[in-house]
DNA sequence: GTCAAGTGGATTGTCAGACATTCTTTCAAT
DNA sequence: ATTGAAAGAATGTCTGACAATCCACTTGAC
């Protein structure tokens, strides 16, 4: 049996294919938070049943993506800063993990891709696409958690970096905060690719603080 | 308003209890690993209609606790021994963290609830009753993550230890594991207890480290 | 006798429609 | 203006159904 038979393509379901447009659609800002979803109205808008919306919005509520209150229905949970707080905090300790694992088992050929993605984001920063500032942003770290070694490291960043994608677009759109994430960005990849597992944790450490405070900043300034 | 008008009691519904049933079954090794679970079978059994139970179902999916493969429906997941190591290594991240941020900031009460949770563990351990012994040590974990002042870490900490249940059950049904496993986490309570926090890390790092040499041996032994 | 193709039962994925329960909001009465 | 009751809306859950898919077994060919 060839080696690649294992990797039959899985049918996806209409379930699957909900739950991923939901979570772009929170992802895009297109539900204020704290605002109600309703049902109906989502069945009608998404072309599907009710039983089968609700199986999407466990498996949402199950990652947190949004709140499931009995008797209230689904909603988009409210941040508060202090949910943020926890959050970066957690992210810190798992993402400076994983630059720090990735610095030292990293192979050539997801270096050079980590060096695109880190142009893309460049790119991305000095244009006004602020859409594509967050999504390359995203590869950038997608690469460093896929090479960290640790598939459950790499799965629960991704639960906890969309749990405040919310926020992170938002400190994203500020020209500053872009330019100024780049050469943290650059740090880290410079410090992985020269295999300095020290220097690269510094980095991430020194990424994460400074992101937060660009979070914490613009929330303020929001309210 | 009196302050406590907050706390008003949730509803429970029909969903989220036969999810925390599932998960008991779960957790207790009703079903064995790799096998699949009839739907029309569960329904009967927990006395619901099948579009509940698919709610339910969906939650445990997202959580890990079970896999869903389209066409072939939920089934229970069988980890390898590198998914386990995978899990453990991020427990120990996390885990060393919540100790170590513990030692700095529990309450004088409850570090007398933490000793009294490992008074139970202590006795569990010494008796044949294999299932109090993982709920007792669950207990003593479960005050040291209450205390670390970081409900995510708590939160993700639980999710991770769900998904290996399995195997600690096993571990822990093993006498001698008890017993080693008692002195290390009197270790980590009196580095807590003396608010040591270099030697609560340690002691910490230490504990999960054994934990999980034991249960790679159970795992081989059982193969 | 072994291997391949085909067939039938079992199971899942999804839907429609319904109804009781529980909020929420409006409107009337004090 | 505050309270209370009734109408409306939304959720929680169920029954029943049907097509698509998978699995195991039988059948047939070599």
């Amino acid at each position: 049996m060839p080696p690649d038979m294992n990797l039959r393509i899985l049918p996806r379901t209409v379930q699957q294919e909900t739950v991923d447009k939901l979570r772009l659609a929170i992802f895009s800002g297109v539900f204020e938070p704290g605002s109600r979803l309703i049902e109906s109205q989502l069945c009608v808008q998404l072309g599907i049943s009710r039983p089968s919306l609700r199986e999407a919005l466990r498996s949402l509520a199950a990652e947190r993506l949004i709140d499931f209150v009995p008797n209230r229905g689904p909603s988009i949970p409210a941040l508060t800063w202090e949910d943020m707080t926890a959050i970066y905090e957690v992210r810190e300790l798992l993402e400076v993990e994983a630059v720090g694992r990735c610095s030292q088992r990293i192979p050539e050929e997801q270096l050079s891709e980590l060096e695109r993605a880190l142009s893309a984001f460049a790119e991305a920063a000095s244009s006004n696409n602020s859409l594509a500032r967050v999504t390359t942003a995203a590869d950038f770290y997608s690469i460093i958690l896929a090479n960290c070694g640790n598939p459950i490291l790499e799965e629960i960043h991704r639960g906890l970096v969309a749990r405040i994608s919310f926020f992170r677009a938002r400190s994203m759109s500020l020209e500053g905060r872009a330019q100024q994430s780049f050469s943290e960005m650059q740090e880290i990849y410079q410090a992985i690719a020269s295999g300095d597992e020290k220097a690269a944790r510094k980095a991430s450490r020194k990424h994460i603080l400074k992101a937060m405070a660009a979070a914490k900043e613009s929330m303020e300034s929001a309210s």
